[in-house]
This record gives C-alpha cells, structure tokens and sequence, in this order.
DNA sequence: TGGTACATGTACCACGTGGTACAGATCGTG
DNA sequence: CACGATCTGTACCACGTGGTACATGTACCA
C-alpha cells in the first residue's frame, strides 16, 4: 500500500494542478537532471512530502512535466493550424519569429534537455518521444502539398524544415547569435521559395548508394 | 591537501589514458547523467577510488571526459577538411553518409546529451559549447565561397547545413526512420546545387521586421 | 456536535553518494 | 638488496536521497 494517496480519479484537482505549474516552472529555470525532490519541494515552497503524495514518486511527477510539455506542444501546433496562412515561407517566417523569442528559450532548452534524455532511454521522458517528429510531420507536408509541392517532395522538405529549424534553435542557445541563425532561417526560406517557382524536383526515392566505408570510432564526425 | 594525487605533470599516463578510454565506452553505452563513480567504476572493472585519484573528482572525470569528445570532432573535422572534394554539395553527401550510420548513434546520443547539459550551465560540459558551431562554421563558409557562393550567402548556407543536419541527427535518433531523414537531407542537398545553377540570390541583411507579438508560456511552438 | 475525506507537517529509515585516510602493492633505479 | 615514487585496495565518513509511518490540521456535511 503506497503509504497515502490523494483521490484515484483526480477531480479539477486544484492543489496538485497548482504543484505541477510551480515544478514545471522552476524545471524550466533550472534544468531537469540534477534536481532533487527536496530541493524543488523547498524551492517552490512545499515539502518533498507533498510532492509524493501528489504525484506518487520522483518520477510519476517527471512524467507528468513531460506530458504537460507534449500538451504545450500541441497546442501550438494547434494555434499554427488555426492561421490562414499565405505562402509556406510566410508561415516559416511567422513560426521562427516566435520561436527565437529570447522568452522560450528556457523553456527550449528544458525541451531539448528531455528529448535527450529520452533517447538515453530515461523512462520518464519516453512519451516526449512519441510524437515528436511525426506529428508535425503530418500537417506540415499537408500544407506543403496545398502549397504546389508534390508528395514526396512535400514531406522531405517538412522534415528538413523541422530539423533545420530545431539545429539552429540549438545554435541559437549555444552561440546566442540572434543575427547568424536568423540569416541561416532566411536563406532556407528563400531557397523554398524560389523551388517553387521552378519546375519541380525529381525525387528519386533515395537511390542505394553503396554503404560508407566502415568509420574508426575515432572518427565521430558533426557530432 | 587533496588526498593522494598523480604526479603532477602527467607523462604518457598510460594507465590515466586507458582508463578514459574505458569511461567513455562505457558513458557512450549508457550516458552520462545518472552514472556514480562507482557504478562506472565497477563497470569497467576498477574502483571508485581509482578514478577519484587519476581525475581528483568525478566532474574532473567528466570534464575529461568532455575535452575528448572535443578532440574527436576536431578529429573529424580535420579528416572532412583533408578530402579533396568535388562539390559542396557531394561533400554534404559523403559527410551524411558517415554520419547516419548506426554505429555512431551512442557517439551522437551521448553528444546531443552533453550538449544540453552544457546549455542547462552544467559546468563540466560547458567546454563543448566554445566551438560546438563556430569551429565547424568558418572552413564550411570558407568551402562554400569556393564553390561559388558570395560571402553571406555562404555563411548562411554553412550554418544552416550544420543544424539541419543536428536536427536530422535528432530525428533519426528519435523515429530511426533512416529513409525518411535521408530523404530530407537529399533535398536539402537538392535545393543547394540548383541554387549554385541560378543567378545568385541576394541576401538582405535580415530585414527588421515588427517585432514578434508576445507570446502566452503555453503556445511553445516547435519545441 | 461529530465524523469523515482530503491535505499537510515531522520524524524517521535504509541506501548510495562523492570524497578521504591509510595501509599495502608494484616496480624501476641506486 | 633497499629506497622512493607511482599505483591500488579496504574501510570509513558525513551527507543528501527517495520513500514511509504516523499524527495532525482543515473543511465540509450530517
């Protein structure tokens, strides 16, 4: 028997909701690998006691920072959806305007700081994973498409358009040079498009290329 | 007075050499984050104390942990430098090709994750972020001016280059969709040699545009 | 008034942590 | 051989951790 519980079905659940805004508030300022139950518990004014009790363990509560992340994350998603949108490099231009917003980036880099984690198979952050690439992935070739761009193409250049624009979030963190990624941004959107207005692009379905040589451990490369 | 400590200036250090070489297998199998000296230690068939006497202490263990990754990159980069290339656009081909190899994903994995710990103000990690873009920046711009670009546009098509190709690393990390990724890194490879084809494109030093409107904490965008 | 369900505080526990003290190994050189 | 320096193992320490037991507070409904 888990020493005590709050009520099974959780009702509008102010208390807990109230905790939970607090934690994620001071994850976002200070990171979430090395802090401890106690530490968020004093820093946000309650006792680890509370936390427990709210969300069960450490990790339940970790779980439910990370659901909240995804909700956000949807949510955007949503409020891109919701504009009427001109041109695919006008709806870039408007979404990257947002996202380089000195504002976000803790909350950025708390989103990368998961996402690694993640992949280090850290089982709290597993549902970060989930839809992380591909539920962009969706609308954003959907729009391409309605745009003029032909499937395969459509979803290659969604793809490299989330990549590219996650690389230079974390240039952007790194280096903080708001100017530099900025014209990176700028000079991806230009080449979109000025394709457009070429004839289409033939898009082999990746040809086999023959396997690379095998690379000594040493040999790391970008990375 | 430090406990016991190596000498102080460190000769080939054969012994200090093998044992980093056996952390950082081990940190690249299973990342950094949670692992305690001991554990690591038992791991690679030593004790705790051992590590603490070669490093002085674990963040000095990580630190160089660090420093070595750096070195790799270094490595790599020297080793991109060395080919003869035909086209940038060939030379971002061969370079993806090494990267997207499964073999290296641990290296990647346990990179991104030092990355973010460095931008989460992680001391130990903090010397990944001096040239993490920089040093990969300028003999990319350089290549790049070489192969027809003018000056800005160069340095903008070098960065955007290396974070989309973090990003991809990203991606292919979370979803393993290896086609997919490579099918956005083709393009992207694509836009770049029709651009070359094209009369150049002229780069407005980032025109100042309104700024942003403020943003609620819960619209998050992409991340 | 009493009772009951939710919420919170205090004190505690066993455990793993980073780091240290100290006693031996091991080994090249006089 | 012996001496000193370079290593390594054992035992220990104080501390912070996640989690628990249990008593108390608070509020609402009978």
């Amino acid at each position: 028997m888990p020493s005590q519980g709050p009520p099974s079905d959780s009702p509008p659940d102010s208390a807990r909701q109230r905790l939970l805004v607090d934690v994620i508030a001071h994850l976002t300022a200070h990171g979430i690998g090395d802090v401890s139950l106690r530490q968020l518990a004093t820093a946000i004014g309650t006792s680890h006691r509370m936390l427990i009790y709210h969300f069960g363990s450490r990790d339940g509560l970790l779980v439910e920072v990370v659901r909240a992340m995804e909700e956000q994350q949807r949510a955007a998603f949503a409020e891109m959806r919701r504009v009427p949108a001109t041109s695919a490099a006008e709806l870039g231009r408007r979404m990257w305007r947002q996202l380089r917003q000195p504002e976000l980036a803790p909350f950025e880099r708390l989103f990368f700081e998961i996402y690694t984690q993640a992949l280090q198979g850290r089982a709290y952050a597993q549902p970060l994973l989930d839809g992380v690439v591909d539920d962009w992935l969706g609308p954003m070739t959907d729009f391409l498409t309605q745009d003029g761009l032909e499937p395969a193409a459509a979803r290659a250049q969604a793809r490299l358009s989330l990549a590219a624009t996650r690389g230079l979030l974390l240039d952007l963190l790194a280096t903080g040079d708001q100017e530099g990624v900025d014209q990176a941004m700028e000079h991806m959107l230009t080449l979109f498009s000025h394709i457009t207005r070429i004839t289409h692009i033939t898009h082999p379905a990746t040809p086999r290329e023959p396997p690379a040589p095998p690379v000594s451990p040493h040999v790391d490369g970008v990375s």
